[in-house]
DNA sequence: GTAGGGTTAG
């Protein structure tokens, strides 16, 4: 029998399994009993990691001591099988064996785990029955991350305020609790309460901490904590770093953070991952991602978290063929059914105008959430998929998840860039009737621009009033839609409104002088203009660019200095006289300036949209077979027209990004179904 | 012969 023992436990430290086996069944074959070594094989077989091992033996023992039990349970929910330890602790208790102060330490995180609060709460209770609630320091501790948890933070404080012996252990773990639910000023409390009774903070307790001082934008306490990391001597453990890092950041302290990182002996995968979430959030977003390519050059493998970060900064810097990569990066990591990560790049690739791409990114996508809905909804909207829009709307509700104030921004949205007046007035009133959504300045922005360029001026104007202090964007939306209709008389009446709000707005001024100009007041135009020196106002040129053979093209309307201005316009002359033949005429109404109509024609020719996209047709010839181009202003009603037929006339798909939203060309047709 | 706490996300 001690033969066997000692085999067992050399087994066990070394950590050798096929041994452990062997033994096993030489136990069997010598018809020794499983009373006394059973448990002891069990214990070995936890040792060296095989817990499948140790619960069908556990099952064939006769008779299970509460270590064994303590053992399995708590084996199992340190490898993350909560569910077995919790349906093991419930066969415990079926068979009359109460648990101890060990049992207790080890099955309230598997509840948390779980879910499970209320099996946690009976489970709090006979605790207290057992008299082992806060006289044992594990057990208190147990319970008050278990609360923490689930976010019961005056239940996990009601436990810890009774234990009489506190130690660093228990006090970081509502440190921890108040910190991750932004309880920050009462973590703060609760670690100068554990300082000043001579409790000895450890780096774990740091290290939540300055996520408190973070949170707080508190780079005083933020500054002496760190001290105190230096003076523990805490430099070189991780997540000190970790922490120190994300706290700068979070204080806008990027220099500091990166001074952090760059004195680091070894950065884990969540260091990397914090510095450059840190980066994304201050806006450097270059800076993220060449720390991505140099976290990828150390073999260090990205996560959810870092991917869906340095695909934000792919998205601001519409860095579409990085976004490509780390798609592909998703899929090979197994990631890709990941939301937060899937949620970053549907963003992206409906930022570019890539809607398909982005539906097939929500398609696989295993656990949906409101947020990736609405990412989804969003990418729908922004490129004129109304229906598509509604449709998933619709889906979401299905499936229960609760519409929330973006969701609807992303679906008034939708109806706007579709024309779709009537369903979007629906929905605007269902979410007036609806008291759990506050209605936001967005929303009504976007029910006026809906209203407004649908000709309801009335209407919208009568929103605008509902609105308390309403800012320039509202009444300057409310102009455009006077621009687009001709309603001078009702323009004049708004630019004093906006005027009194921001005399100095460029925009605005611009906006009236478009509006003189396309009813052919070109005295008030005159005026206009003179106001705008005297302000001096600029207005933004127009410009367009292409991406070609990933080399970026401008074109600023009647800029013919490319170097390959020669064949750009042989190809713009060709299309135009091409497309004249399948009913285009030139719409000199578009050219905001008094000039003769010849002039205007050529004026119209050149503008710079139509500059990049015979730049584009003539040096891909027939490789591609759809063309991307970005404009900074709202593309013309003419090149609207005119792309139009260039799209049926190539059979190429021309997307076009303006300033508001996304045009699909093809086949002679726009995905805006001409209302923009 | 067994046990408790940490850092990254729209």
């Amino acid at each position: 029998m001690n033969f066997y023992s000692s085999l067992i436990a050399q087994c066990a430290h070394t950590k050798s399994v096929t041994t452990l086996r062997a033994v096993h069944s030489h136990i069997i074959k010598s018809g020794s009993s499983y009373l006394l070594l059973g448990h002891k094989l069990i214990h070995g077989y936890i040792k060296c990691g095989c817990l499948a091992d140790a619960r069908n033996l556990f099952d064939e023992m006769p008779k299970r001591h509460i270590v064994t039990w303590n053992s399995m349970i708590s084996s199992h929910v340190n490898h993350g099988k909560s569910k077995e330890a919790v349906e093991l602790h419930s066969s415990m208790l079926v068979e009359g064996v109460l648990p101890d102060a060990y049992t207790f330490s080890a099955i309230f995180k598997a509840f948390s785990e779980m879910g499970l609060l209320c099996s946690g709460q009976r489970a709090h209770g006979l605790a207290v029955v057992l008299g082992l609630e806060v006289l044992d320091g594990f057990v208190a501790t147990a319970i008050v991350g278990m609360y923490a948890k689930f976010g019961k933070m005056k239940d996990a404080r009601f436990v810890f305020d009774r234990v009489l012996d506190k130690d660093v252990v228990l006090c970081t773990a509502l440190i921890v609790g108040y910190a991750q639910h932004g309880l920050d000023r009462l973590a703060l409390e609760v670690y100068k309460g554990m300082v000043d009774r001579g409790i000895k903070p450890n780096e774990y307790t740091l290290a939540s901490i300055l996520i408190s001082c973070g949170n707080l934008v508190d780079l005083v306490n933020g500054q002496l904590i760190h001290s105190l990391v230096i003076k523990s001597g805490l430099e070189s453990v991780v997540a000190s770093q970790t922490s120190l890092l994300t706290m700068y950041s979070r204080c806008s302290m990027v220099e500091d953070s990166i001074k952090v990182f760059n004195q680091l002996a070894f950065a884990s995968q969540v260091t990397w991952t914090s510095f450059i979430v840190g980066l994304v959030q201050n806006g450097r977003e270059e800076v993220a991602v060449s720390i991505f390519r140099e976290m990828i050059r150390c073999s260090v493998s990205p996560n959810p978290f870092t991917l869906s970060s340095v695909l934000q900064a792919c998205s601001s810097l519409a860095m579409l063929e990085l976004g490509e990569q780390i798609h592909a990066i998703n899929v090979k990591i197994g990631v890709d059914g990941n939301k937060y990560a899937g949620a970053a790049l549907i963003n992206l690739y409906g930022k570019c105008g890539n809607v398909d791409k982005a539906r097939s990114v929500f398609d696989v996508l295993t656990d949906l959430d409101v947020v990736s809905i609405n990412s989804m909804i969003y990418a729908f909207a922004q490129n004129g998929f109304g229906c598509e829009a509604l449709q998933l709307f619709e889906r979401m509700k299905k499936l229960g998840h609760q519409p929330n104030g973006v969701t609807f921004i992303s679906i008034l949205l939708a109806c706007n860039n579709a024309g779709l007046v009537e369903e979007g007035c629906q929905i605007f009133s269902s979410i007036r009737n609806n008291h759990n959504i506050e209605l936001t300045r967005e929303h009504f922005a976007c029910m006026i621009d809906l209203l407004g360029r649908s000709r309801r001026l009335e209407e919208a104007a009568m929103l605008i009033e509902e609105v308390r202090n309403p800012d320039v964007v509202l009444w300057r939306t409310l102009l455009n839609a006077c621009r687009i209709h001709g309603e001078v008389k009702m323009a004049e009446k708004i630019m004093r409104k906006v005027l009194e709000l921001a005399p100095e707005d460029g925009g605005t001024h611009i906006l009236l002088t478009n509006l003189y100009a396309s009813a052919g007041k070109w005295k008030h135009v005159i005026e206009m203009k003179s106001t705008i020196r005297d302000l001096k106002l600029r207005k933004n040129p127009a410009m367009s660019w292409v991406d070609v053979d990933r080399k970026i093209h401008t074109f600023m309307a009647g800029d013919l200095s490319h170097p390959n201005a020669q064949e750009i316009l042989e190809m713009l002359h060709e299309l135009i006289e091409k497309v004249k033949t399948l009913g285009y005429n030139p719409d000199t109404t578009f050219v905001l300036q008094d000039l003769d109509e010849e002039k205007k024609m050529s004026s119209l020719s050149y503008h710079s949209e139509k500059l990049a996209i015979a730049f584009a047709l003539w040096k891909t010839g027939g490789r591609t077979t759809s063309i991307r181009i970005f404009k900074n202003l709202r593309v013309c009603g003419d090149c609207h027209s005119w792309i139009k037929l260039v799209s049926l006339l190539t059979g190429r798909e021309i997307i076009a990004r303006d300033a508001k939203r996304f045009h699909h060309f093809k086949g002679g047709h726009c995905s805006c179904k001409d209302y923009w």
